[in-house]
Order: C-alpha cells, then sequence, then structure tokens
DNA sequence: ATATAACCTGACCAAATGGTCAAATATTTT
DNA sequence: AAAATATTTGACCATTTGGTCAGGTTATAT
C-alpha cells in the first residue's frame, strides 16, 4: 500500500475530483429522471431536484448550469438505453424470436427503467420541444429500418399482412410502455398492490403471446 | 318579430346571464384542456389558460376560483366521454363485436378529443393525485365486470386464454390512446403529415384487426 | 325607473422560481 | 508549502406565478 493511498484512507478522505464529479452527476441525473418523470419539464423545480439529491440547489446549477441543459442531458441519457433494447430487434431473422425478444427488451426496460420512460412520454405528449431533431433523424432511420424487416416478413409469407407497420409497431411500444408509463393505474387496478417480479414476468409473457398471435404467429 | 327580438338585435345585443355563464364556462374548459395536455397541472399557467381562451386571466378566476379546481373540472369532464366509450363493451354478446365497436369507439376518441387523453395521460404518469378515488372506485369497478365478460368468453371458448385479461385491456387502452397522446411521434414518423381521415379509418381498422387476431378470432 | 345581482377586468401582492455570485473549502500541481 | 484549480453553498435578485379586490359595466327583477 502506498502513500496516496494512506493519504486516502486517513487524512481528510478525499475523493479525487474526477470521481466527485462522475458520482455527483449521476446522482443528479437519477434524482433529476424521477422528478422530471412526475412532472415534465415546466412542472419540475431544481429546488424539487436538489432535494431528490440530497444536495443545496447551487450545486445542480454548478453541474448542469440550467434546468433545460440538465432535461436534455437526461434525455439523452434514456435514448441510450432504449436504443439497446431496439437493437434487439434486428438481432434475429425468425419473426417470432425477433418479436419476442423485443417485446421482452422493452417490457423489462419499463419495469427497471419507469422513469426514463415517463420523461419520454411527457416529452412526446407536450410535443417533443426538445426533440424534434432526434425524432426525425435517428428514430425516423430506426423505424424505417423496422418496418422494412416487418415488410419483408409479409412479403415472405412469415406473418399475416398487417398493412401498415406502423401500426404494429406502435401497438407493441404503446403496450409495453404502458406498464411504465401508467404503472400507478396498473397498480391500483391489481387491487393497490405493486406488480410483483414474478407476476411481471407473467404479463411480459402474456403480452409477447398477444402480440405473436396479432400477427398470425401461433407462440 | 317581438319586441324582445328587436333589442337583442339592435340595442347592446343582450344575451341572457345563464348563456354567458354557459358559454364562457365552455371557452375557458376547452382552452384549460388544450394547455393542461401540453403542460400538465403544474406545468400550465392560468395566464397561458386566460390567452388560449382570450380572456383576461381575473375572467378565469372568476368562473372556476383556482387552478386545481378548473383541472379537476376538465378531468370530469373529460371522464363523461371516456365512460360513454367503455358503454358499448357490454352491448353486444359476441366477442368479435364488442371488441371491434369498443377499440373503434376508442380511436375515435383518439381522434376527436386528443387533449383530453393527454390530460388523463399527464394525470396517470404523475402519480393520479387527483384521481385516486375515480380510479379505484369507478374505474376499478368498470374494469372488474370488463374482466369478467372477457373470463366468460374465455371458458366458452369464444376466444383463446389469455390469462389475465387486464393484460389484453391494457394492450387495447395503449394501443388506442397512443394515437392521442403520442400524435406528434406519429406525425413525425408519417413523413411529418398528420393523418388524414382515411390514413386514421384504415389505421383503425388495423389496430382491431390486431386485436381480433391476438385473441385468436378472425377478422 | 330603480334596485339588485351577476359579470368583467386592470392593478396589485405575497410567494415561488431559475439563476448568479462571492466567499469558503478541498484537491491537485508546481 | 504555496499557487492554482475545482467544488460547495448561503445569500441574493429579477421575474413569474396564483390569486385578490375594488370599482366599473351589464342584465334582470320589482
Amino acid at each position: 500500500m502506498g502513500n496516496a493511498d494512506v493519504a486516502v484512507k486517513f487524512k481528510h478522505n478525499p475523493r479525487s475530483k474526477e470521481s466527485i464529479r462522475e458520482e455527483n452527476e449521476l446522482i443528479i441525473l437519477t434524482a433529476a429522471e424521477k422528478v422530471f418523470a412526475k412532472h415534465g419539464l415546466k412542472g419540475s423545480t431544481t429546488k424539487q431536484i436538489a432535494d431528490m439529491a440530497n444536495l443545496p440547489k447551487s450545486n445542480i446549477h454548478y453541474y448542469f448550469h440550467t434546468k433545460l441543459n440538465l432535461y436534455r442531458c437526461v434525455l439523452e441519457s434514456i435514448l441510450v438505453d432504449w436504443m439497446k433494447a431496439a437493437d434487439t430487434f434486428n438481432t434475429f431473422d425468425e419473426p417470432r424470436e425477433a418479436i419476442r425478444y423485443y417485446v421482452g427488451a422493452k417490457m423489462d426496460l419499463s419495469r427497471t427503467r419507469p422513469f426514463g420512460s415517463k420523461v419520454w412520454a411527457n416529452e412526446i405528449i407536450s410535443g417533443a420541444p426538445e426533440m424534434e431533431e432526434i425524432l426525425s433523424s435517428r428514430l425516423k432511420k430506426w423505424v424505417d429500418s423496422c418496418v422494412s424487416s416487418i415488410n419483408t416478413w409479409v412479403k415472405l409469407k412469415k406473418i399475416i399482412n398487417v398493412g401498415d407497420a406502423h401500426t404494429l409497431l406502435y401497438m407493441i411500444w404503446a403496450t409495453t410502455q404502458h406498464y411504465a408509463d401508467f404503472d400507478y393505474q396498473v397498480m391500483i387496478l391489481n387491487n393497490g398492490k405493486k406488480l410483483t417480479d414474478s407476476e411481471f414476468e407473467e404479463k411480459k409473457q402474456q403480452v409477447i403471446d398477444l402480440v405473436l398471435r396479432s400477427i398470425g404467429l401461433n407462440p
């Protein structure tokens, strides 16, 4: 154990500047995601975020300057996860497997990161003022490739002709995200109790089966 | 033409107090629904609502006293429409017809009253602070009866066993409301153009077909 | 016609909000 | 150890906010 380590352990328990920044940014982003999910961009206050993060308000501004910038950072960080799930769509050639994994991945994301989904939902509902270019570039491109996969499946008679492939995609998005965005309603209609992990796995399987049957595949 | 009519036409064009109140309340409710849809309860300001209604801010307070009260009135007025659509679910014994009409009605509502759907979505996303009792009483009751209809169909082998009937219901809600709540995203992915009426009718039919097939019915 | 009740609205206010800043503290570099 | 750099935070400020209110106008009842 070198001198540096001794210093770390006994002097003033100093953390490196780098790790301080990293850690605080993560704390703030996590807190902001929760607050923005609940109140949207305009409805959230920096004070709320600061309290959620257990930091003084000035600290939020020190790391992210403005509320809008913090909001954009939250959106960006969510998009990373979403795109990862999106990738699973093209890792399988057979529609049954592709759909099964994609729907499963989206359901898992609704379970593990519900606040992110809610922030996204809020943003789209309010007209996507901060995401216009992301939607019409990155998302549009991905959707186009997705639509062409589905159309190929239809042409090869692997699935039933669904008309516009977007309709199927929207059904998948809407249904899976419902478990994040409307989790409160889901809870109330589940006799006031949050879904347990095993209950959720059950619903996930049911959603997958519904989707598969909707395109003429026997699960 | 009697004296009264002459007065109406030439004197000071006096409207009755009653009709004034009725008309202004409607104007304000309509404006508020739009603003709340876009910014949520906390994010909306009475000034915005006043501007949207083309009335001075004090007028909003004169008719509805507080922002929260106005918000509750908007929610209530939305619920009336929603429950009307909900009724269609039990007007048919056969699942094919019941589902067809219910999904159709929900799609129509997403088209004709998208702002209402968004206000509802915002409210649930933010934890339904103003709707807790509505959800757990009125909505819960309706859902329960709906679930039992579906279970009966399953027992009678009229539809496939979907496991938990809630899952099917959520798929219907989520998919139909997607066209209201996420209309902006739908527009962007439709090459930046709003869906025309005939395009929308097409999507409606596709959604109905997807749902019917998902429960094992040939559309 | 006159009194009463309802409608209307500009001016105002206390509280909350996003953001700034200077001074204090902690770490890193020289 | 001293200088330089980064973090921390309470105090502060201009603006915005929900809401009030007095005084005016318009419709209705007597």
